[in-house]
DNA sequence: TCTGGGGTCCTAGGACCC
DNA sequence: TCTGGGGTCCTAGGACCC
């Protein structure tokens, strides 16, 4: 048993690419390292602002999501690059790769972060020593920086990830807790974002070992459930586990987009909604769900934005479906103003193949009832035309469907 | 004459049911 | 001629993260 391992706890790492894309456009091609750097979007329209800046940018006070020109005005020599997805996620997953050849425990959680819990890799050799040998793997054979935070669970992890950086190995034990976590003031905690940073300013803390302090009825009071779950991660508890299954169950699949003008033009506004019902249809599908929740998002001019949605009463997927709940969602809630932002969000989402199962001939059979009945016949009148509908109303029995109509059913979401 | 696009989780009120 | 309390579902919005 070798003395690096607790023998009650664990040993997580969070893995963190330093400035992702930037580092992988800088693998990709050379000559820009060393050279202040911009991911950025469209400089032509306004979604030109930047992504991701390598650390040089950084240095003339380039940061994420500021408007291209103001990151050109502080730093003249910028060099803006569109961002190259594909590329991204290739070096991605050859990172993600590497960590699996140490353990299968490893939940990535974005494109470039990722936990793994390696606890039991001790034949390996110490935690540090693995840390160490990811990060230069990572450096040497896909030419990225990355951090990594090794602590006793995720949370600690994670902060410990971002104490060093670029290339840095960060140890967080309980015991470092006083001095390397709790001196931090609070908006540099995970989870803590500017309106929560200002709800705990006005109750005077300021600092991480204020958050530890504090009268946990009054963080309950204040900031919900969510209160005494920042306390306690502050005070270095958190029970949630790696889990690498946790990519798999996604709960939504949503496009949007910010139009390059703020238009009122029904033309302009049904086109775009039309690509991003193309583009959530074409996810889904790939991804093999089907969802029954559908969300209209409406930005408007003044960066207000609504959110619309309904529960639907049968599973989507089609471009033609999702635009046409998409386009009844906006001509019941748009009040006409100019938009400037328009998305799509399909939730509750299925598995495809576990809907095929619950079809199931003979579990159908036994369950069916009207209301599912009515959804079906929907589902076939839209696909097919009202002749169905006639064939169902001239059935014997309403509540049961003959079975010539079961079968056109299930072909439908077997194909 | 700023602020993209992809998500997750939580809260809260009203409807409805028992 | 009065009206509790718990639970779930649906919808809208907000906070946060990368």
């Amino acid at each position: 048993m070798s003395k690096w391992y607790p023998k009650n706890g664990k040993v997580i790492f969070h893995v963190d690419m330093n400035s992702f894309y930037a580092s992988v456009e800088a693998a990709h091609n050379p000559a820009l390292k060393g050279k202040p750097l911009a991911i950025a979007g469209n400089p032509e329209e306004r979604r030109g602002i930047v992504v991701t800046s390598s650390y040089e940018a950084r240095a003339k006070g380039v940061k994420t999501t500021m408007p291209l020109w103001e990151a050109k005005r502080l730093c003249p020599e910028l060099i803006v690059m569109r961002p190259n997805f594909e590329r991204y996620r290739n070096a991605s997953s050859e990172m993600f790769k590497m960590l699996a050849e140490i353990t299968p425990y490893v939940q990535p959680v974005s494109i470039d972060e990722g936990y793994m819990d390696i606890s039991s890799c001790e034949s390996l050799g110490s935690p540090l020593e693995i840390a160490k040998t990811i990060q230069s793997r990572i450096a040497t054979e896909l030419g990225i920086p990355c951090s990594i935070g090794i602590a006793p669970n995720k949370f600690l992890a994670k902060m410990a990830s971002d104490m060093k950086k670029p290339m840095g190995i960060t140890v967080l034990r309980l015991r470092d807790l006083s001095d390397k976590l709790w001196p931090l003031p609070v908006e540099e905690m995970y989870g803590i974002g500017s309106k929560t940073a200002e709800k705990l300013y006005k109750l005077d803390i300021k600092t991480i070992k204020d958050l530890v302090e504090a009268d946990v009825y009054v963080l309950k009071r204040v900031l919900g459930i969510n209160g005494e779950r920042l306390q306690n991660r502050a005070k270095g508890i958190d029970p949630s586990i790696v889990d690498p299954d946790a990519i798999y169950d996604f709960k939504s699949i949503g496009n949007s987009e910010t139009l390059p003008e703020d238009t009122v033009n029904d033309q302009e506004i049904s086109q775009l909604l039309r690509k991003l019902a193309r583009k959530v249809s074409a996810r889904l599908k790939r991804k093999k769900v089907v969802g029954q929740h559908i969300q209209l998002t409406i930005r408007f001019h003044d960066r207000k934005t609504i959110t619309r949605s309904k529960k639907l009463v049968e599973l989507i997927e089609e471009e033609t479906t999702i635009f046409k709940y998409a386009l009844s969602l906006l001509d019941e809630h748009w009040n006409g103003k100019p938009i400037r932002l328009l998305g799509i969000t399909v939730q509750d989402l299925h598995d495809k193949q576990e809907i095929v199962q619950q079809l199931d001939l003979f579990t159908y059979e036994k369950e069916a009832s009207k209301e599912k009945l009515y959804q079906a016949m929907e589902k076939l009148t839209e696909k097919y035309g009202t002749d169905t509908f006639t064939k169902m109303n001239n059935s014997e029995d309403k509540t049961q469907p003959s079975t010539s109509f079961q079968k056109d059913y299930l072909d439908d979401y077997k194909k």
